[in-house]
DNA sequence: GCCGTTTTCGGCCCGACTGTTTTCAGTCG
């Protein structure tokens, strides 16, 4: 049974207490249990008790119900609880301006189970009928159902960024002495993005009022002095905190999250006699402020080293922050080349030389032309007689530019049996191979890990690209064997991709932190088809930072004689 | 329900906005 799958029941466990108006500390300690066990990188099904004991968030209790869930397929108290509230009333809970009394309230009231009933109820006007609802809040819940049909979800994250960084822009402009800033999961560099939050510190109070007006809202949810949300065009949510400029430190802080970094934090406040909230940090005997002008002032008053917020995830940062061993993390200055890239010649939009002096202009010092192989038809993927004479023609390129190396490659698939696509006196006779599956992503999970483990054996593969097969939002990461996939990567020398094509970002922070702990080297390859996608490292940098990475661990932050002798096919007998 | 140099009980993060409540509950982040 999958990590996921506990972990969405134990979430639901806890929603349906939250409807029944629980203990909220037990809603709480299921909720995080759902979380450790999301983001335990070992299958928690494998575990043996005494290891899922050892957990945090897990005890006595959820630890026998998960293994009563991995023996029978389910967990009574889960059952008993739905006989109590239909699982569709989860769907309620999810509605914005909806939460658990209401959801209780309109299922006792009125029966309502199903968004539909709630739609029906609010057309007919039947809900002001209830305690505690007015006109307004029926128009409201109605928007709520109008929004989640047009905006089910989440965005990606490069394109979040981009809007959020328009919006700033704007009010930078309004509020030249403001420090205004991306806070949230954008700082953080999640892979995916909910609403854009903004913080603007020392700002005057018509911030508020540039931020309400800005050109691409569409409507504004909440307008208030320190705080405001509006809807943007195009589907984003937008929130504004302002603050005073002292408080700057403790509000991006408070604002960067996660929540349970925050958590975490406090408690660690609390510890100390001290209180922390977005003004700052303060005694609890006598509200003196102790810190919160700056970010890094707040942790060291804690007693914690400064920690980058790409890492605030509750992961293990605080303890490293702590015992002042947190990673010096990878920057996007490290990188001195990018290992993955097509031209023309397949699906990609530019020539060689194009594609390389772009890459020269984006200060690379190398770069590797990898296109397709025959498998891949439809992108007029090249046989082993085009893939060589491909190949010489980037040698000629390569040969009469300066300031810029090219190594000649090929993107091979890995066949549905585990076999390449091109021969290996072909492969041999390349500087680098990067193998990817783009095809049979059905297969079950013991024949997906053997064809994977079957193209690491191939002594001419050098990277696995884009390993998960992921797309963000659309395709979830392929069922395998990561575990013994990273392990035989390790021992045979093969690279672990972090492919930066805005929707892959594959593999994810997760899994490239858990490659990296199993010893295989990493690359960040930006599979650019056009010029302008070479930037696209930027996004797969902050997912090695999130998966603790520092410059060591990633192949092409090394010189080219350096990153070529590391690779695999240079690496043999030594 | 979890957890522990405050340890087997008694804690568990905290403030802002909205709407309908005329003093505050619900929701959100």
């Amino acid at each position: 049974m999958e990590n996921l799958v506990i972990a969405r029941i134990l979430a639901e466990i806890g929603d349906l207490l939250e409807i029944k108006a629980e203990n909220p500390f037990k809603i709480r300690a299921y909720r995080n249990a759902s979380e450790t066990v999301a983001h335990d990188t070992r299958r928690v099904a494998d575990l043996t008790p005494a290891e899922r004991l050892a957990l945090p968030a897990i005890g006595k209790d959820i630890a026998a119900k998960i293994a009563e869930l991995i023996e029978t397929g389910e967990i009574r108290y889960h059952q008993d609880l739905l006989q109590q509230f239909p699982p569709t009333v989860l769907d309620l809970l999810h509605l914005q301006g909806v939460g658990p009394k209401t959801v209780a309230l309109l299922y006792r009231e009125m029966d309502i189970r199903t968004l539909q009933d709630l739609e029906d109820a609010a057309k007919a006007g039947r809900l002001r009928g209830v305690k505690g609802m007015g006109a307004k809040k029926e128009a409201a819940i109605l928007k709520s159902l109008e929004e989640q049909r047009r905006f089910t979800g989440r965005r990606l994250m490069p394109e979040a960024y981009d809007t959020a960084a328009a919006l700033v822009a704007a009010l930078r402009e309004h509020a030249p002495d403001a420090e205004i800033s991306m806070v949230g999961s954008l700082r953080r560099g999640c892979d995916t993005c909910g609403d854009l939050d903004i913080l603007a510190a020392g700002g005057p109070p018509s911030v508020m009022d540039a931020f309400t007006g800005y050109t691409l809202v569409e409507r504004v949810l909440a307008h208030g002095t320190t705080k405001s949300s509006v809807q943007l065009w195009g589907g984003f949510q937008a929130d504004l905190r302002v603050v005073p400029r002292e408080s700057l430190g403790a509000a991006l802080q408070y604002f960067t999250g996660s929540k349970t970094h925050n958590i975490a934090l406090r408690d660690r406040a609390i510890q100390r006699g001290l209180k922390l909230n977005e003004y700052g940090l303060f005694t609890t005997e006598s509200d003196e402020r102790i810190a919160g002008d700056d970010e890094a002032g707040v942790y060291e008053a804690l007693g914690l080293a400064f920690v980058p917020p790409e890492l605030r995830e509750h992961r293990g940062e605080i303890a490293a922050a702590e015992a002042r061993t947190l990673p010096r993390l990878v920057q996007l200055a490290d990188l001195q080349g990018d290992l993955h890239s097509h031209t023309d010649v397949t699906d990609g939009r530019a020539d060689i030389e194009t594609m390389a002096r772009a890459a020269k202009a984006a200060g690379h010092r190398y770069l590797a032309i990898t296109d397709h192989s025959q498998s891949l038809a439809m992108a007029s993927g090249l046989d082993e007689a085009r893939a060589l004479a491909h190949a010489r023609a980037v040698r000629e390129v390569s040969s009469r530019l300066d300031g810029i190396t090219l190594l000649d490659g090929i993107e091979c698939d890995i066949r549905p049996d585990g076999t390449m696509d091109l021969a290996d006196d072909c492969l041999a006779q390349l500087d680098i191979v990067v193998a990817s599956v783009h095809s049979a992503f059905n297969q079950e999970p013991a024949r997906l890990t053997d064809r994977y483990l079957r193209a690491l054996a191939c002594p001419w593969v050098d990277v696995l690209g884009h390993p998960t097969g992921r797309i963000i939002l659309r395709r979830e990461p392929l069922q395998a064997d990561w575990a013994r996939i990273f392990a035989a990567a390790a021992a045979s020398g093969v690279c672990i991709e972090i492919n930066c094509q805005v929707d892959r970002l594959d593999v994810d922070d997760v899994r490239a932190r858990h490659a990296r702990d199993a010893g295989a080297p990493i690359v960040i390859s930006s599979d650019a088809h056009s010029p302008a996608a070479l930037g696209g490292l930027r996004w797969g940098v902050v997912v090695a930072r999130r998966a603790w990475l520092t410059a060591d661990d990633v192949l092409n932050a090394r010189d080219v004689d350096r990153m070529r002798a590391s690779l695999r096919r240079n690496r043999r007998g030594t």
